[in-house]
DNA sequence: AAGAACATACCGTCCAGCCGGTATAGTATC
DNA sequence: GATACTATACCGGCTGGACGGTATGTTCTT
């Protein structure tokens, strides 16, 4: 079945579903959606476009895969995120608020443009692959409802952390540090509120 | 279904090219970015894919024009929003909330899809097509920078509301109108900090 | 008549998916 | 241990269709 440590290599390359994934994924960040064909895949994976469809029946089977690897980070980053954070009320807003506009371990990096594009491509693909993202999302918001905080508070800073997150998938802005900052102070506002 | 070829009576149809760029963002809308082909925008407008090329000579070009239209009305609704704000620090904040959560004129309908698509359309082909957003966009953070609260707190409320779009853009998911509100109160308290 | 505003037919390319083949390893049988 | 059979993993050429773009009419307007 499946054989993810190989025999002999010491330097054991991942196993071939795993490259062709990684390679999808590069190809979509580096080169864009349409960048994304089975044989580019395929070749910088190093395998043919024959092997590629061996483990992927199809394009959509490729996108399928990718998206729930991703959703499958994504909920572990969440997760992380939350357990960073000390229990109590407006724990969920606090990891969110980290997450979105922190600047240590889970701030935006390169990891997250790759996310982004396969995200992209998978919806340009058809926008049902989205699914498993939307289950780890629909979680969030079940988990932000019983956060503790007036309603409405851990869903701005959630809001909040997306917009950042899409202004940068689409490159429509670079805020500067020092104004993430500022937000994130401004937002922190929304979590001193015992009410 | 109207009339197609009336003599050139002075009120039916709009001209060739809006009735092009209708049905192109009327096609990434309902079927996608991948159903954008300029037969397809060709047929929906009425014309031949000839008479479309003729107006707009690439798809790149077709593409363009959508998006220089789609600045347009975003700024118009933009500067509709600010003016219907008094006057006074945090105009454009109080704009951009009412802008992102309000229930009016300005709150999410049908044309705010329509945008979304051909957003992404246009960032699909080519991401460099999203510039004259980008200005708009630009021109919108430089209003924020001179709204006379403090830093970042215009900048929370604006991305809190991109967040919002992003949401309904890829349909994560559709906050309750209850939700909504209560993101738009916590958000006011950004607004009630006279510094 | 001349240009603008289309229509029709066609070309070249790209690409997803298919298919027939190959190599290797495991298993079973004798 | 040798032969036969089968499953897994992979190769690479092929094709059919879709689509962007071109080339060449044709009709309408002025």
């Amino acid at each position: 079945m499946k054989d993810t440590s190989s025999t002999s290599s010491a330097v054991s390359l991942p196993d071939a579903q795993t490259r062709i994934l990684d390679a999808a994924e590069a190809i979509v960040h580096s080169r864009g959606v349409s960048g994304l064909t089975l044989e580019a895949a395929a070749r910088d994976a190093g395998v043919s476009k024959g092997g590629l469809l061996y483990h992927f029946a199809s394009k959509e089977a490729l996108l399928d895969a990718l998206l729930r690897r991703l959703a499958g980070f994504f909920e572990q980053e969440y997760l992380g995120c939350v357990a960073a954070q000390p229990e109590g009320a407006g724990r969920i807003a606090r990891a969110m608020l980290e997450w979105g506009f922190g600047q240590g371990e889970f701030a935006c990096n390169e990891r997250h443009d790759r996310a982004a594009a396969v995200f992209l491509a998978a919806f340009h693909h058809d926008p049902a692959l989205l699914d498993p993202i939307r289950q780890v999302i629909a979680r969030m918001r079940a988990d932000i409802a019983a956060d503790g905080l007036p309603p409405g508070h851990g869903d701005a800073i959630t809001a909040a952390g997306d917009g950042m997150f899409m202004a940068r998938i689409f490159r429509l802005y670079t805020p500067s540090e020092a104004e993430r900052q500022a937000m994130r102070i401004a937002l922190q506002r929304l979590l001193e509120f015992p009410r």
